[in-house]
This record gives C-alpha cells, structure tokens and sequence, in this order.
DNA sequence: GATATAAATGAATGGCATTCATTTATTGGT
DNA sequence: ACCAATAAATGAATGCCATTCATTTATATC
C-alpha cells in the first residue's frame, strides 16, 4: 500500500528528512552536549535517545557521526584527556609535575569513572588528546633524567593507581562500617574508628596523597 | 475468557508452577552458576535469562533470591574477594606478605574488571568474605608496626593500585600504538619503542611490578 | 484440617542501542 | 544548466535486556 501522505505538519516546524541546508550534527556538537547531558543526569542519563532529544534530533541521525555509544563516550574521553592538567611537565621540577598531573588527572576522571573501562583499554591511536597528554608526561619523564625503557611502565603504574583512586572518590562516606559483622573484624573496626579521629582532609584525599608520594619518592629514584 | 486449560505437556517432565518439594535456587547455586556462566561466555554472557536458563528455571524465580542483577554481581565478588591470598599475613615478613596480597589480588580481578566498578563503591558490610580479606590485612599491617590511623589510608591505597592495574591486564598489547600520529607525538612513540626491547616479562606486569614496589617501600618507612 | 508462605511459572512492560528503507537538499562532474 | 551521487536527516522496526506481576501449588505451621 502507499505510504500515507503524512499531514503537513503545521506547529512546531518539525524538520522533514533529507540532507539539510547545512550539517546539524558534528562531532563537536554531540561531544559537548554528551557532557552536557552528564553533568544534568549523570551516566544514567546519558543514552542516545536523550542524546538525540537533546540535539533536535532522531536517535538513528547520531549515526551518521558516530558508530556507536561507546564512540561518543570516547569523544567525552577524549575532551576530558585535554583538561587534565600537564602543564607543570618542563616548568616545575619533576616531582611537582608529576603531583598536579596525578591529582588534576584522578579530579577530572573522578566525576567520569564509567568512562575508564573505556579509558583503559582504549588504543591511543584513537584519542589524540589523551595521545598528547602522554607525550607531554613522557617528555617530562624524559627530560628529568628518567631512563627511557622505565618511563612507560612508570606512567602505567601512575595511571593505574589515578584511576582506581577516581573509583575510591565517588564511594559512599560510610563504606567501611562493617554493621552487624563489626564484632568479627576487630582490628579493621578500629582502624577505621581510629582513622575517622583524624579530621584533617577527605579520607579518600588523604589515601590518595599516601600512595602518590610514595609512587613519586620511589619512582624518583629511578632518575639518572 | 477463562484461561485456556494449559495442554498437559507429555513432554520434556516441565516443572509446574507451585512451589517444589525443596527449593530449587539459592543463592550458592547462583553464585556458581554465575562464575561458570562468566567463565564461558564473559560479563557479556551474563544476563538473567542465561542465568536461569543455565540454572533449569525461569528468569523470574531469581527474584525470589536476589533483589537484582547487581546483587548477582554482588556475590560473584564476594565469593572470588574468598580466593585471594592473605595468608602470608603474619607469617611472611610485611612486605613479603603484602607482594603476595597485592599480585593475587590483581590477578583473580584482572579476569573480572566488571566487577570493579561494583566493589570499588561496595559497603563492606554486604560482602562478609570481603570484609574478612580487609580484616586479615589489616591485623597483619597492625601486627608490623603500622600506626593505626594510616593502616586504612595504605590499604585503599594500594587497592586502588591493584584495581587500576587489573584493568592494564586486559589491555590489548598494541593500546600504546600511536597509528599514523605517531610523529606528533615523537617522545612517547619512542618510549613506547623502547620499552617494548626490553624482553622480561608482560610490560603490565612490569608496570604493576614497578609501582608495587615503590608503594612497598614507601609504605614500609611508615612503620614504627 | 485450615491457613499462610515460599518458590516457582509465564506473560507483560518499558527501556535500550542499533538497523534500515526512505527522503531530499546540496555538491561536483560533464 | 542539468544530472548523478552523496550526505544527512526521518521514523519505523528489531531484538535484547532487567524487572514486575498475577497466578499456581507444595510444604510448613498453627
């Protein structure tokens, strides 16, 4: 049968089908109303229906310009990877460096963790930005005498501990109260109790200065 | 309409409505059968129609054991936080006992990264097998000298480490791979190059070999 | 023996990413 | 100046998924 011949609609001046004038949809636009969209509804929110709504746009149009949703999530990686902060690397000395990139880069990440099974798995040939933030961090490894067969792993090894401290950001205050159980773990009771007496920063900040000073003490030593 | 008289099936002996003689699932059976389903067919493999299907039942009758799927995935954590190894705690020296924690730790959740996302935010209160990992590490930290309001900051520490660094595990080989950027980014491209001389082991566990030991040894000053 | 309960069934439900045929304005070639 | 190819949109499927619900019934409890 012939398709029916779809009312003129007359009110909200619907876009009918067909190449428009210019390109509505790039891949800047549907990075930044992707983050857009994060920061109104969290992860959850973040499907390509909403996507789509949020753009003036039908869902199936999304993928013209992108291949999937875990695409668009690597556009968000990858604009995030170019506001973490690397700009220390050749200015401050090396440990200085290495201490605003770690804590810029686990503050940036921390608000995004669904994005780091992405992150970590993800080839650099596809991210250019998070590309350019590993030659920078490289070159600052470089430069401050770090031997160059050890400067990979290290970045690694950073990394690793960055992004498992993103996840630790985001967990509940109370995570560690054991409840009813507390009477069966005596000595992890009190160290939680005991450390609950200092009131000094976030716990999840306090943990984070432990391990990356020590990470850089020891990677320091590395250096020629 | 009244309900069509259901055929009585002649074949395959279907289980009727109704409860049985002696419950069918629990949650043990459902944490197994949720490990073996993973094991064949991954975290993809993991629906709660596979689930029950593999369990001889319909995908509603999980309900009656598990509030959701989160809560199957709850399990399965704890029942792998059971197989790693704390027992060189109070027996190995500190940080002896501490490489074997921390590589096991690493190596039974690199085959189970899905999981990180849930445990990384996991009250321990609802994971007793977890909640008795944490209490032999932190005796065995308390046992070594360690002043009691760090021991926890330590041991998110380095479970953030291990959590990051499961997740490298999986990583594939060529991630580093700068493709045809390769120029712009001509520090790292040779970094990259030159660790991949160095013929050892897996450069993760380099990496996670590297780091490990920095927090080791930087953990280890610490100690009274 | 009556009643309540636990544990199963199977049929919805609603959300999700993704695909596909179709439409049409623009671009580039002759 | 026409014409073909293309890019970019639409909207209607598709199939998978977790979850809910009314219903059934064997067992346990009073």
């Amino acid at each position: 049968m012939p398709a029916p011949t779809p009312a003129p609609s007359a009110l909200p001046a619907r876009r009918r089908a067909g190449r428009p004038t210019a390109a509505i949809l790039d891949q800047d636009g549907i990075t930044t109303a992707a983050l857009e969209l994060i920061s109104n509804k969290g992860y959850d929110g973040l499907t390509m229906a909403a996507l789509a709504r949020s753009l003036g746009v039908a869902p199936s149009a999304l993928y013209n310009h992108v291949a999937s949703k875990d695409d668009v999530l690597l556009l968000v990686e990858d604009h995030l990877a170019a506001m973490v902060d690397v700009s220390a690397f050749g200015v401050e000395p090396w440990d200085a460096a290495v201490r605003r990139w770690a804590w810029s880069y686990r503050d940036v990440f921390s608000e995004h963790t669904p994005l780091i099974p992405v992150i970590a798995v993800l080839p650099v040939a596809n991210a250019p930005k998070t590309l350019a933030m590993y030659e920078a961090v490289t070159a600052g490894f470089r430069d401050a005498g770090f031997p160059e067969e050890k400067i990979i792993s290290a970045i690694v090894a950073l990394e690793a501990f960055v992004f498992g401290a993103a996840y630790d950001v985001t967990a509940p205050e109370d995570i560690f109260d054991a409840g009813n159980l507390a009477e069966q773990v005596p000595n992890f009771t009190a160290a939680v109790d005991r450390l609950a007496l200092e009131r000094h920063a976030r716990p999840t900040d306090v943990a984070f200065s432990l391990g990356l000073e020590a990470l850089i003490t020891g990677f320091g030593a590395l250096r020629g």
